[in-house]
DNA sequence: ATCTCCTCTGGTACGGCGTACGAGATTTCG
DNA sequence: CGAAATCTCGTACGCCGTACCAGAGGAGAT
C-alpha cells in the first residue's frame, strides 16, 4: 500500500476526531486559509465513509467534518452524484501498481490482489460501484498501465481489453460476495448474539434444512464445518477463483497463438 | 423465462397502470378481498423498480400503488432492509433451473447465463445486492440444485461449493460492469447528445487523450472502433470470460484428481 | 348480548436527506 | 473607486423511513 494511501489515512483521523483541525474559516475568501477545494471535500467524504459506512455520507455531515455551510460544498461539485464519482476514482488512483516483471500470469495476480485490497479496504465503494462508470482520469490511467503489462503477448487490443476485464469482473465480483458474507457476520453482531447461544441456534437451523429434504448439498455443507468467517478462508476462495480465470484465460491466449485469429 | 416470471411481468402492468386495478380497501379487513400481504408487497416493490428503477422504491410509493396506507406495510414487513431482502430471494426464484444434463460444463454454463439474464432483466438488484445476505429459502434451493448437478465429479463439498461461487462471483461481477456501462450510454441520452453531435466530442477527447501520452493503450482500444453498447459486444464479453472461467474451473479438477487431494 | 382480545389499517409527526434559490462577503480587475 | 467575478452559506421545499398510537372489525368467552 503506497505512501499515498497512508498519507490519507492519517489525514483521515484528524479530519475526523480532532475538533480543531482546521483554522476556522472566516467569511469571504482567506488567501492563506485556502477554503474549501474539491480535492479536500473528497477526502472528507471518504474519510466518513471510512470510518462509519456509506450510509454517514451526507452532504451535510461532510460539511460539517470541513466546518463549512453544507451549500458551499455545491459550489466545487456539481451534486452528490458527481461526487461520488470523484471519490470512486480518487480510489482507484490509490491502487497500488508496480511495474511489470515480464511474468503477465504473476502481473495480473497481483494487480488482482492489489484491487481487491483497496476494495477491503474501503468496503463502503460496493454501495455504489454499480451505477458509476469507470471513466476517470485515475481509472485511465490505471487500465492503460495494464493494458502495457499485456504488450508482449501479441493480443489484439480488444482480446487484451477482454483480457483485463475479465480479471476485474471476477475481482468485483468477489468484493461483492464478501461484502454480502461482511454483513451476514455484522447482524449477528448487532444481534448481540453470544458464541454460546449461537451454536443450539445454527443447529435448529441446520436440522430444519435436513428434515426438509431439499437442502441435503447445503447440509452436507454446513456438516463440512468451515468456518465462513475466517480471514484465512475468505483469502482462499478469493485465490481459488483467482486460479480458475487466470489459468482459463492462459486456454484461451495459447488457442489464439496456436490457431491465429482468423 | 420461465412462465412465473411472465405471470409477474403481466401482473406488473396491471398494478402500476389499472387505476382500477384493485378493489377500493374498505376499513378493517374484508374477506373477500383479502387485504395486503407480504407477497403482494413484494411484487408491487419489484414491480416499481423494474418500471422505474432502483430510485423509485419507497415505501409511499408501494403503498400507493397498492392503495394502502403507508403504514400499513409495517404490518407484514419489518422494515424497508427486510422487504429489500424478501425482494432480492424472489428474484433468485425466479432464475431458471433445469435438470443436470450430465455435462458439468453445459450444465455450469447455463446455470451462469440463466442468472445473468435475470439480472439483467431486473437490473435495479445491483443497487442492492452488495449489502444483502445469500441466505433466503429460493437461495438457498437455488443453491443445492446447482451442487447437485456437481454431483458425478466426486469433489469433495467444500470445493463444489468452491466451484460454484467462482463461477456465481463472475456472473455478478460482468452484472456489475454492464450496469456501469449502461449507465454511461443512459447519461449521454439524458445529455440528449445527438449522434451527429457526439462524434466531435468523442474524437476531441480521443485526442486529448492521445495528447497527454499516458492513455497510448487506451487510446488504440478507442481507435478499434468497437461499438460498447452493442448487445452483441456485451454478450460475447460475457462469453469470453466465462469460457475462462470454465476452462480454468476445468483445469482444477483435472489436477484435483490426478493428483488427488492430499 | 356484551366484553375482551387479536389482527390489521393507516394518520400524524419527527428528524433526516438532496438541493434550488438567492443574498452577502471578499478579492480582482479596469 | 466601481464593477465583475468568486466563493460562502442560511432558508426553505419536498422527498424519505418509520415511531407512535388510535382505531376498525372479527372471534371467542362469558
Amino acid at each position: 500500500m503506497g505512501p499515498g494511501w497512508r498519507d490519507r489515512g492519517t489525514r483521515v483521523h484528524r479530519m475526523l476526531h480532532d475538533s480543531a483541525g482546521r483554522d476556522q474559516r472566516g467569511r469571504g475568501r482567506n488567501r492563506t486559509a485556502p477554503a474549501l477545494s474539491r480535492a479536500e471535500i473528497v477526502d472528507a467524504a471518504i474519510a466518513i465513509a471510512d470510518a462509519e459506512g456509506s450510509g454517514a455520507i451526507s452532504m451535510r455531515r461532510i460539511a460539517q467534518v470541513l466546518r463549512a455551510g453544507t451549500m458551499s460544498l455545491y459550489w466545487h461539485v456539481a451534486n452528490k452524484e458527481q461526487l461520488l464519482d470523484l471519490m470512486l476514482d480518487a480510489l482507484i488512483g490509490e491502487i497500488e501498481v508496480h511495474e511489470p516483471t515480464g511474468d503477465w500470469r504473476a502481473d495480473l495476480r497481483t494487480q488482482a490482489r492489489n484491487e481487491r485490497a483497496m476494495l477491503l479496504r474501503h468496503a463502503w465503494v460496493m454501495d455504489f460501484i454499480g451505477g458509476r462508470p469507470p471513466l476517470g482520469p485515475n481509472t485511465l490511467l490505471h487500465m492503460d498501465r495494464h493494458l502495457g503489462a499485456l504488450d508482449g503477448l501479441g493480443l489484439d487490443i480488444a482480446t487484451a481489453m477482454s483480457v483485463l476485464g475479465t480479471v476485474q469482473t471476477y475481482v468485483m465480483g468477489s468484493a461483492l460476495r464478501e461484502m454480502q458474507e461482511a454483513r451476514v457476520q455484522r447482524d449477528e453482531e448487532r444481534a448481540d448474539v453470544t458464541e454460546e447461544a449461537w451454536e443450539p441456534m445454527r443447529d435448529a437451523w441446520r436440522n430444519r434444512l435436513d428434515a426438509d429434504g431439499r437442502f441435503t448439498h447445503v447440509v452436507r455443507f454446513l456438516d463440512a464445518g468451515i468456518d465462513p468467517d475466517a480471514e484465512e478462508t475468505r483469502d482462499e476462495r478469493f485465490e481459488f477463483g483467482l486460479d480458475c480465470v487466470i489459468d482459463g484465460i492462459a486456454e484461451k491466449i495459447a488457442a489464439l497463438s496456436d490457431g491465429g485469429p482468423a
